[in-house]
DNA sequence: ATAGGGTTAG
């Protein structure tokens, strides 16, 4: 049972004027009668009101006990004690009785509690006419958990346009699986949302990151038949969908052909092209887009900079990205303090830290104040440039204002410590996140992970990736390969191929050098077979091994006899497009020579023919 | 609405 969420507590109590309007609060509050008391408690006025009540037998119509039992259940806390008595001889679980209530009253939440008392004390369960207008209203105040829930408990079927609409609300609160349920439910029984509805239902998707579910929607949308035309907003769904999949080509060519039609999709839509387009850094296409987006009046605005400019510092075209911002300016642009921010980390990752200073001044000086990012920023860049006296001034001022104490700026101490040789200073800081409330996430343990493998710690470095995953973090590459590397370095290969067995069986994946660590280690242990199945994995996963770790496994599968592997092997190599060292020729021939000597003819052609 | 940190080299 969801709970009243306590900043809207303390909103009420700062403001109990608001009380008076409970619908405005119904959404985020729960059907939980404990929960209606506490507000009731809190916030009811008129509390001595109770005393005056009409006494006596009345089960006619009465619209006079409607309106006074509205005013008792608006105004007086824990009504439902004392309804009954109150009134000893009126039943309350007469239908027209509900259906009167609830056109008297106008409080949402108050219908809600007064339905939960009639269902506990009479087992009531109200007429059709009811159970719509009561639901209508729920969906009206965006109630849409209450809605859901007096659904369940009533098991009345809406009309399709009520449906809908709480359809729409289901959209807004991002509860897309339940949206999807619904929609297959109303397609079943004849009925199309309208477009309108299921873009709605796209982007919520969108917002909470279900591309699954969009695709699945979209599916459904065209089974239904009600894409009669192709409608603009679907569209623009769609192609950002692509570039959240990684397919930007798609949205892309999907981009083209909705043009063609003389339609253009919203700038969201070109956003996400542009952003997809910096990520493969097709900048043709991005500047395109640019052309694109002013030729079918889309004009770019700064949010479209922005969005280039981050594209560009990302992928390491920062300096590119610096010439368009200094272009903007030209053209009388006045960069906001996110693309200055966004323009000063760029800057500060490529250890352009003078200019990022400069562009620092520049920002204040245009009246904008560095903020929580902009200081990150600029300390990030003290510590890419070894400064540490100025990063320490830095990190105290943007402490004075009120800035330091974040995970970021946390995890950039951490990693400079941890970088300069300094792992126990990083940890005092690890230690006090907790303990000042600050929340560790992913980078922090990596960072730690990887300074205390820098200095051949791997227990403290295993204790921290187990921690990590007991507070339930996802574990990235990164938390694994240092200490996977390390363990090599002391021939714990045992332990090593583990690791990287766990890594797998979560759908990581080790980049090429961590399994070159891992398999030539296996073959200085000697394990030969277990080498090789590596390597093989690797070359069905597309990853191009070394060289070197070529060779290390040539000669193990050698010293262990193992020949037929070792032309398996020389094979993969030769298709990679490495040739082969003369020593280790020479070493090869020289094994295959001391078998029977029957074979060494043919061995030596295969060799030969295939380098 | 938008931005920030780990890893970049093998």
């Amino acid at each position: 049972m969801a709970r009243v969420q306590p900043f809207i507590i303390t909103f009420l109590r700062q403001n109990p004027r608001t009380a008076q309007n409970a619908n405005t609060h119904i959404r985020n509050l729960t059907v939980d009668s404990k929960e209606t008391n506490f507000i009731y408690r809190e916030f009811g006025e008129n509390q001595n009101q109770s005393k005056e009540l009409v006494n006596g037998a009345i089960n006619q119509p009465n619209l006079d006990i409607v309106k006074q039992v509205c005013k008792i259940t608006r105004t007086i806390p824990r009504w439902e004690e004392t309804l009954l008595s109150n009134f000893p001889s009126f039943n309350f679980s007469e239908p027209w009785f509900f259906r009167e209530f609830l056109r008297q009253q106008e409080s949402v939440l108050f219908s809600l509690s007064f339905f939960h008392w009639l269902r506990s004390e009479y087992e009531f369960s109200p007429d059709l006419d009811s159970c719509n207008v009561l639901f209508d209203k729920l969906v009206e105040a965006k109630a849409c958990k209450a809605a859901r829930n007096f659904l369940e408990l009533t098991g009345f079927s809406p009309e399709p346009g009520s449906l809908e609409r709480y359809l729409r609300c289901l959209c807004d609160d991002g509860l897309v699986e339940e949206a999807a349920d619904l929609f297959s439910l109303l397609n079943k029984n004849g009925y199309c949302p309208s477009i309108a509805t299921w873009n709605l239902a796209l982007l919520a998707c969108l917002k909470v990151s279900r591309n699954d579910l969009l695709w699945k929607l979209y599916q459904d949308m065209i089974d239904s038949g009600v894409v009669v035309d192709i409608d603009v907003g679907t569209v623009g769904c769609l192609i950002q969908a692509f570039c959240n999949d990684g397919e930007a080509s798609k949205g892309y060519d999907l981009l083209r052909q909705i043009l063609e039609d003389g339609l253009v999709p919203d700038t969201v839509a070109f956003h996400k092209l542009i952003a997809a387009f910096c990520k493969t850094r097709n900048y043709g296409r991005v500047s395109e887009l640019l052309h694109t987006m002013i030729a079918t009046n889309r004009a770019p605005d700064i949010y479209t900079y922005q969005e280039v400019i981050n594209g560009l510092c990302k992928n390491r075209k920062c300096l590119e990205g610096y010439r368009i911002f200094n272009d903007l300016k030209d053209r009388g642009y006045a960069p906001d303090r996110v693309m200055y921010t966004t323009m000063i980390h760029g800057l500060c990752r490529m250890g352009r830290f003078g200019k990022a200073r400069k562009l620092w001044f520049e920002m204040i000086n245009r009246g904008m104040l560095p903020n929580e990012y902009t200081y990150n920023a600029l300390l990030y860049g003290l510590y890419k440039v070894h400064d540490f006296k100025e990063a320490k001034k830095l990190y105290k001022e943007m402490l004075d204002r009120g800035y330091g104490e974040t995970t970021v700026s946390y995890n950039i101490m951490i990693a400079w410590f941890c970088s300069h040789g300094r792992v126990d200073v990083a940890y005092d800081l690890f230690e006090k996140m907790p303990q000042k409330g600050i929340v560790r996430d992913l980078i922090t343990f990596n960072s730690l992970i990887r300074g205390f493998c820098i200095k051949g710690n791997i227990a403290k470095s295993l204790n921290l990736l187990h921690e990590l995953l007991a507070q339930g973090l996802q574990p990235s590459a990164s938390s694994y390969k240092p200490i996977i590397e390390n363990l090599r370095r002391v021939g714990h290969m045992q332990e090593a191929k583990n690791l990287l067995n766990d890594m797998l069986s979560r759908g990581l994946e080790p980049d090429v050098y961590t399994h070159d660590h891992v398999i030539t280690g296996l073959c200085e242990k000697g394990y030969a077979a277990e080498g090789m199945e590596l390597l093989v994995e690797m070359l069905r996963n597309g990853l191009k091994p070394q060289q070197n770790t070529f060779e290390k496994l040539l000669q193990c599968l050698s010293r262990s006899d193992r020949l037929d592997d070792s032309l398996l092997v020389l094979d993969f190599m030769f298709r990679i497009g490495y040739a082969l060292k003369i020593s280790i020729c020479h070493s090869l021939i020289a094994k295959f020579c001391e078998g029977s000597a029957h074979f060494v003819e043919s061995y030596l052609r295969e060799v030969l023919e295939m380098n």
